[in-house]
DNA sequence: TTTATATATTGCAATATTACGATAAATATA
DNA sequence: TATATTTATCGTAATATTGCAATATATAAA
Protein backbone atom coordinates (compact mmCIF):
# COMPACT_ATOMS: atom_id res chain seq x y z
CA UNK A 1 0.00 0.00 0.00
CA UNK A 2 1.16 3.71 -0.03
CA UNK A 3 0.80 4.17 -3.80
CA UNK A 4 -2.41 5.65 -5.75
CA UNK A 5 -4.84 3.40 -6.92
CA UNK A 6 -4.70 4.59 -10.64
CA UNK A 7 -6.00 1.85 -12.45
CA UNK A 8 -9.37 2.22 -10.94
CA UNK A 9 -10.00 5.87 -12.16
CA UNK A 10 -10.84 7.18 -15.23
CA UNK A 11 -8.17 8.53 -17.60
CA UNK A 12 -9.36 12.28 -17.62
CA UNK A 13 -9.43 11.76 -13.40
CA UNK A 14 -5.88 10.44 -13.75
CA UNK A 15 -4.61 13.04 -16.26
CA UNK A 16 -5.98 15.84 -14.28
CA UNK A 17 -4.50 14.78 -10.91
CA UNK A 18 -0.86 14.61 -12.38
CA UNK A 19 -1.33 18.25 -13.98
CA UNK A 20 -2.28 19.24 -10.25
CA UNK A 21 -0.03 17.36 -8.25
CA UNK A 22 2.63 19.03 -10.22
CA UNK A 23 1.47 22.69 -9.59
CA UNK A 24 0.17 21.30 -5.98
CA UNK A 25 3.79 23.02 -4.13
CA UNK A 26 4.63 26.44 -3.42
CA UNK A 27 7.65 26.26 -4.87
CA UNK A 28 6.33 25.09 -8.22
CA UNK A 29 3.60 27.77 -7.93
CA UNK A 30 6.51 30.67 -7.69
CA UNK A 31 8.49 29.07 -10.42
CA UNK A 32 5.37 28.80 -12.76
CA UNK A 33 4.64 32.70 -11.61
CA UNK A 34 8.31 33.77 -11.89
CA UNK A 35 8.91 32.52 -16.25
CA UNK A 36 5.44 34.62 -16.48
CA UNK A 37 6.53 37.52 -14.94
CA UNK A 38 9.88 37.55 -16.55
CA UNK A 39 10.46 38.76 -19.79
CA UNK A 40 12.33 36.27 -21.87
CA UNK A 41 11.83 33.50 -19.79
CA UNK A 42 15.96 33.58 -18.49
CA UNK A 43 15.82 30.33 -15.62
CA UNK A 44 19.20 30.08 -13.65
CA UNK A 45 17.83 33.14 -11.99
CA UNK A 46 15.60 31.32 -9.96
CA UNK A 47 17.44 29.51 -7.89
CA UNK A 48 18.40 33.15 -6.93
CA UNK A 49 15.31 34.17 -6.84
CA UNK A 50 13.76 31.34 -3.93
CA UNK A 51 14.87 30.16 -0.77
CA UNK A 52 15.70 26.85 -2.07
CA UNK A 53 18.77 24.88 -2.61
CA UNK A 54 19.87 24.55 -6.30
CA UNK A 55 19.12 20.82 -5.98
CA UNK A 56 15.83 20.95 -4.94
CA UNK A 57 14.88 23.53 -7.77
CA UNK A 58 15.93 21.30 -10.56
CA UNK A 59 14.36 19.03 -8.93
CA UNK A 60 10.81 20.89 -9.19
CA UNK A 61 11.65 22.00 -12.68
CA UNK A 62 12.35 18.44 -13.20
CA UNK A 63 8.64 17.63 -12.22
CA UNK A 64 7.32 20.45 -13.86
CA UNK A 65 8.40 19.23 -17.07
CA UNK A 66 7.82 15.91 -16.79
CA UNK A 67 4.24 16.91 -16.19
CA UNK A 68 4.46 19.34 -19.28
CA UNK A 69 4.04 22.70 -17.64
CA UNK A 70 7.04 23.53 -19.08
CA UNK A 71 9.40 23.25 -21.19
CA UNK A 72 13.31 23.56 -21.16
CA UNK A 73 15.88 24.77 -24.24
CA UNK A 74 19.45 24.69 -24.02
CA UNK A 75 21.19 27.88 -24.61
CA UNK A 76 24.74 27.54 -24.23
CA UNK A 77 25.57 26.66 -20.64
CA UNK A 78 21.88 28.07 -19.32
CA UNK A 79 18.72 26.33 -19.90
CA UNK A 80 16.10 28.50 -20.84
CA UNK A 81 12.64 27.17 -19.12
CA UNK A 82 9.43 28.43 -20.17
CA UNK A 83 5.32 27.71 -20.07
CA UNK A 84 4.15 24.84 -22.39
CA UNK A 85 0.84 26.20 -23.31
CA UNK A 86 -0.56 23.28 -24.93
CA UNK A 87 -0.68 21.68 -21.37
CA UNK A 88 -2.14 25.02 -19.79
CA UNK A 89 -4.81 25.15 -22.08
CA UNK A 90 -5.66 21.45 -21.54
CA UNK A 91 -5.87 21.88 -17.84
CA UNK A 92 -7.73 25.10 -17.71
CA UNK A 93 -10.63 23.40 -20.36
CA UNK A 94 -10.59 20.36 -17.71
CA UNK A 95 -11.06 22.92 -14.85
CA UNK A 96 -13.46 25.00 -16.64
CA UNK A 97 -15.89 22.05 -17.20
CA UNK A 98 -15.68 21.28 -13.85
CA UNK A 99 -15.95 24.90 -12.74
CA UNK A 100 -18.88 25.10 -14.71
CA UNK A 101 -21.02 21.77 -13.80
CA UNK A 102 -20.30 23.18 -10.12
CA UNK A 103 -22.31 26.97 -10.51
CA UNK A 104 -24.74 25.19 -12.21
CA UNK A 105 -25.36 22.54 -9.33
CA UNK A 106 -27.24 24.47 -6.49
CA UNK A 107 -26.03 23.26 -3.23
CA UNK A 108 -27.61 21.42 -0.75
CA UNK A 109 -26.01 21.51 2.31
CA UNK B 1 13.91 17.90 6.04
CA UNK B 2 11.11 16.41 4.07
CA UNK B 3 8.16 18.65 4.87
CA UNK B 4 7.09 21.44 2.62
CA UNK B 5 9.39 25.16 3.53
CA UNK B 6 5.61 27.06 3.23
CA UNK B 7 7.28 30.16 5.37
CA UNK B 8 9.33 31.31 2.69
CA UNK B 9 6.08 31.47 0.19
CA UNK B 10 3.63 34.16 0.29
CA UNK B 11 0.03 33.24 1.63
CA UNK B 12 -1.36 33.22 -1.66
CA UNK B 13 1.17 30.76 -2.96
CA UNK B 14 0.47 28.41 -0.26
CA UNK B 15 -3.42 28.67 -0.19
CA UNK B 16 -3.66 27.59 -4.15
CA UNK B 17 -1.12 24.73 -3.45
CA UNK B 18 -3.07 23.83 -0.17
CA UNK B 19 -6.60 23.27 -2.41
CA UNK B 20 -4.71 22.16 -5.63
CA UNK B 21 -3.29 19.44 -3.12
CA UNK B 22 -6.52 18.53 -1.70
CA UNK B 23 -7.73 18.11 -5.47
CA UNK B 24 -4.76 16.02 -6.78
CA UNK B 25 -6.11 12.66 -6.42
CA UNK B 26 -7.94 10.36 -8.69
CA UNK B 27 -10.09 9.01 -5.57
CA UNK B 28 -10.53 13.11 -4.64
CA UNK B 29 -11.84 14.14 -8.38
CA UNK B 30 -14.26 11.22 -8.51
CA UNK B 31 -15.32 11.89 -5.32
CA UNK B 32 -15.90 15.79 -6.24
CA UNK B 33 -17.22 14.16 -9.74
CA UNK B 34 -20.16 11.96 -7.75
CA UNK B 35 -20.92 14.72 -5.59
CA UNK B 36 -21.79 17.44 -8.78
CA UNK B 37 -23.92 14.04 -10.39
CA UNK B 38 -25.92 12.97 -7.97
CA UNK B 39 -28.73 14.50 -7.02
CA UNK B 40 -28.98 15.84 -3.20
CA UNK B 41 -25.64 14.56 -2.55
CA UNK B 42 -26.61 11.82 -0.68
CA UNK B 43 -23.21 10.43 0.95
CA UNK B 44 -22.25 7.26 2.31
CA UNK B 45 -23.05 5.67 -1.50
CA UNK B 46 -19.60 7.16 -2.18
CA UNK B 47 -17.88 3.78 -0.54
CA UNK B 48 -19.92 1.80 -2.79
CA UNK B 49 -19.08 3.50 -5.92
CA UNK B 50 -15.31 3.81 -5.50
CA UNK B 51 -13.04 1.07 -5.42
CA UNK B 52 -11.44 1.73 -2.70
CA UNK B 53 -12.15 0.90 1.22
CA UNK B 54 -14.59 2.83 3.43
CA UNK B 55 -11.68 4.00 5.69
CA UNK B 56 -9.73 5.23 2.60
CA UNK B 57 -12.88 7.44 1.39
CA UNK B 58 -13.38 8.85 5.07
CA UNK B 59 -9.97 9.89 5.21
CA UNK B 60 -10.08 11.44 1.57
CA UNK B 61 -13.36 13.00 2.70
CA UNK B 62 -11.47 14.61 5.73
CA UNK B 63 -9.31 16.29 3.38
CA UNK B 64 -11.74 17.60 1.00
CA UNK B 65 -13.51 18.92 3.73
CA UNK B 66 -10.36 20.16 5.74
CA UNK B 67 -9.22 22.27 2.38
CA UNK B 68 -12.73 23.82 2.59
CA UNK B 69 -13.88 22.34 -1.11
CA UNK B 70 -16.72 20.45 1.06
CA UNK B 71 -19.16 20.49 3.56
CA UNK B 72 -20.56 17.85 5.47
CA UNK B 73 -24.26 17.64 7.66
CA UNK B 74 -25.30 15.07 9.51
CA UNK B 75 -28.12 13.87 8.64
CA UNK B 76 -29.43 10.93 11.04
CA UNK B 77 -27.04 8.00 11.27
CA UNK B 78 -25.68 9.28 7.24
CA UNK B 79 -23.59 12.49 6.31
CA UNK B 80 -24.79 14.45 3.42
CA UNK B 81 -21.25 15.76 1.99
CA UNK B 82 -21.53 18.52 -0.53
CA UNK B 83 -19.60 21.12 -2.61
CA UNK B 84 -18.66 24.22 -0.74
CA UNK B 85 -18.83 26.58 -3.73
CA UNK B 86 -17.33 29.29 -1.76
CA UNK B 87 -13.86 27.74 -1.70
CA UNK B 88 -14.27 27.04 -5.46
CA UNK B 89 -15.67 30.22 -6.44
CA UNK B 90 -11.79 30.98 -4.77
CA UNK B 91 -9.68 28.99 -6.31
CA UNK B 92 -11.63 29.44 -9.62
CA UNK B 93 -10.81 33.42 -9.57
CA UNK B 94 -6.88 32.39 -8.82
CA UNK B 95 -6.64 30.11 -11.10
CA UNK B 96 -8.05 32.36 -13.71
CA UNK B 97 -5.57 35.05 -13.13
CA UNK B 98 -3.08 32.17 -13.63
CA UNK B 99 -4.38 31.32 -16.88
CA UNK B 100 -4.95 35.00 -18.10
CA UNK B 101 -1.69 35.92 -17.77
CA UNK B 102 -0.65 32.87 -19.17
CA UNK B 103 -1.97 33.26 -22.08
CA UNK B 104 -1.57 37.22 -22.52
CA UNK B 105 2.77 35.98 -22.43
CA UNK B 106 3.81 34.66 -25.62
CA UNK B 107 6.32 31.93 -25.00
CA UNK B 108 9.93 31.72 -26.45
CA UNK B 109 11.26 28.42 -26.21
C1' DT C 1 43.49 22.14 -22.72
C1' DT C 2 42.30 24.27 -18.43
C1' DT C 3 39.02 26.87 -15.83
C1' DA C 4 34.69 28.76 -14.72
C1' DT C 5 29.73 28.54 -14.88
C1' DA C 6 25.24 26.34 -15.11
C1' DT C 7 22.42 22.54 -14.46
C1' DA C 8 21.51 17.61 -13.37
C1' DT C 9 22.05 13.47 -10.71
C1' DT C 10 23.02 10.66 -6.68
C1' DG C 11 22.37 9.38 -2.09
C1' DC C 12 20.31 10.08 2.02
C1' DA C 13 17.39 11.69 6.00
C1' DA C 14 13.03 13.55 7.45
C1' DT C 15 8.39 13.75 6.72
C1' DA C 16 3.93 13.01 4.28
C1' DT C 17 0.62 10.28 1.83
C1' DT C 18 -2.04 6.28 0.68
C1' DA C 19 -4.54 2.32 1.93
C1' DC C 20 -6.79 -0.85 4.91
C1' DG C 21 -8.14 -4.01 8.94
C1' DA C 22 -9.80 -3.53 13.38
C1' DT C 23 -12.39 -0.99 16.23
C1' DA C 24 -14.86 2.93 18.20
C1' DA C 25 -18.62 6.27 18.28
C1' DA C 26 -23.08 7.84 17.22
C1' DT C 27 -27.71 7.39 16.03
C1' DA C 28 -32.01 5.02 14.40
C1' DT C 29 -34.98 1.22 14.97
C1' DA C 30 -36.82 -2.93 17.03
C1' DT D 1 -32.20 -1.59 26.24
C1' DA D 2 -30.28 -4.31 22.46
C1' DT D 3 -29.20 -4.40 17.64
C1' DA D 4 -28.16 -2.73 13.17
C1' DT D 5 -26.26 0.87 10.35
C1' DT D 6 -23.21 4.56 9.22
C1' DT D 7 -19.15 7.08 9.62
C1' DA D 8 -14.75 8.16 12.06
C1' DT D 9 -10.49 6.98 14.23
C1' DC D 10 -6.43 4.18 15.38
C1' DG D 11 -2.57 1.64 14.20
C1' DT D 12 0.42 0.14 10.86
C1' DA D 13 2.77 -1.00 6.43
C1' DA D 14 4.13 0.53 1.95
C1' DT D 15 5.37 4.14 -0.82
C1' DA D 16 6.11 9.06 -2.20
C1' DT D 17 7.76 13.69 -1.49
C1' DT D 18 10.79 17.27 0.06
C1' DG D 19 15.22 19.12 0.68
C1' DC D 20 20.11 19.33 0.51
C1' DA D 21 25.29 18.21 0.35
C1' DA D 22 28.30 16.15 -2.62
C1' DT D 23 29.30 15.20 -7.04
C1' DA D 24 28.81 14.67 -12.01
C1' DT D 25 28.05 16.60 -16.57
C1' DA D 26 28.13 19.88 -20.16
C1' DT D 27 29.35 23.97 -22.39
C1' DA D 28 31.71 28.64 -22.80
C1' DA D 29 35.66 31.24 -22.28
C1' DA D 30 40.50 31.89 -21.31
Amino acid sequence: MGATKTDHFTDKQNDLSVLLKALAHPARIAIIEYLIKTEGCICGDIVNELPLAQPTISQHLKELRSAGLIQGNIEGTAICYCIDEKTWTRLQKTLNQLFEKIENKKSCC
